[in-house]
DNA sequence: ATGCATGAGTT
DNA sequence: ACTCATGCATA
């Protein structure tokens, strides 16, 4: 009875659809006319086992846990890459936080000083994030107080450049690579300020795209403003947004240029909803082993009656959830032990 | 706001 | 086959 993939795909008949307005859901659109209202055209039943609950299960409790637990392991250090981001791990939440950053994209092995409230800058080749935040120069300060944090305890003295080939001083936090804290900060100003300019999260995915030429979805600037990105995709899209506040800032009343970018005839499979008993199975596994081999997927598929593909898909999804930041659940600032994590993602149990 | 999915780039 | 960025579809 599981809700499998009843139709794989549907290469015969596509929908067709052109695609209608990205709905504007989000809670303010004075301006606009907030016209969506999609027909979902779906008849995949979904039963739901005799369950009424919709609502998450205890994710957010199984999601905190693994996190300040174990925050190693996360991105491989890639000596040969540009994303050598050395994620400012913070596990002492600042006082005036209203949640605590649980970045922990940091190798820590090449982190040896990180401790209370240690930053760990690093300089982005890929694109040189000009995070002109508290510069006064572009950046339009906003009116309103975000609340009252200042936190910006810039102690940065990571001392970890060992053939990084980069030594050269990063005090500022204006330039080369945000911090944690300045990120979390500018994603608050960020949605207060589109909410107030009366863009929805669509409008200035779309907006983007139009200006600068990178579409974006309402998902991503949703999770943007989530803080639900990885550390290195908040850097690269901050730039970014932080333009478009600018524009939008400057030509109010004046409404900006929103083209439709032509949607794409993609045919994507339909997603599959996972019964709540199953995704229990599946989230008891991924406690065990978070990254199961070829063949423990097949069987977990089989015995769950689903397609590998999904069960690996889930896995995968799931690895990156717990990289992303904002750990749902909002955990406590409670000191992490070294676990060590050794590079053995081998786990036996079948 | 989020779950499942796709695809490019890596390993 | 994995990671990572990203988004359609959905709750």
């Amino acid at each position: 009875m599981a809700t499998a993939a009843s139709n794989p795909y549907s290469l015969l008949s596509s929908p067709a659809l052109v695609h209608a307005e990205p709905g504007s859901m989000q809670q303010g659109s004075p301006f606009r006319n907030p016209q969506k209202l999609l027909q979902t055209d779906y008849l995949q039943g979904v039963p739901s086992n005799g369950h009424p609950l919709g609502h998450h299960w205890m994710s957010s409790l199984a999601d905190a846990n693994p996190w300040s637990t174990s925050p190693l392991e996360q991105q491989d250090i890639k000596p040969g890459r540009e994303d050598l981001q050395l994620g400012a791990i913070i596990h002492h939440r600042s006082p005036h936080a209203n949640h605590p950053n649980a970045w922990g994209a940091s190798p820590v092995h090449n982190n040896p000083s990180l401790t209370s409230s240690g930053q760990a800058i690093y300089s982005q080749p890929g694109f040189s994030v000009s995070g002109m935040l508290d510069h006064g120069a572009l950046t339009p300060p906003p009116p309103q107080t975000v609340s009252t944090q200042s936190l910006h305890p810039v102690l940065r003295d990571v001392t970890e450049h060992g053939e990084l080939g980069n030594h050269h001083c990063q005090d500022h936090s204006d330039e080369e690579t945000p911090t944690s804290d300045e990120l979390e900060q500018f994603a608050k100003q960020f949605k207060q300020r589109r909410i107030k300019l009366g863009f929805t999260q669509a409008d200035v995915g779309l907006a983007l795209g139009t200006l600068y030429g990178n579409v974006f979805s309402q998902t991503t600037i949703c999770r943007f403003e989530a803080l639900q990105l990885s550390f290195k995709n908040m850097c690269k899209l901050k730039p970014l947004l932080n333009k478009w506040l600018e524009e939008a800032d400057s030509s109010t009343g004046s409404p900006t240029s929103i083209d439709k970018i032509a949607a794409q005839g993609r045919k994507r499979k339909k997603r599959t909803s996972i019964e709540v008993s199953v995704k229990g199975v599946l989230e008891t596994h991924f406690l065990k082993c978070p990254k199961p081999a070829a063949q423990e997927i097949s069987s977990l598929a089989d015995s769950l009656q689903l397609e590998k593909e999904v069960v690996r898909v889930w896995f995968c999804n799931r690895r990156q959830k717990e990289k992303r930041m904002t750990p749902p659940g909002d955990p406590q600032q409670h000191e992490v032990f070294s676990h060590s994590v050794k590079s053995d993602s081998s786990c036996h149990d079948l």
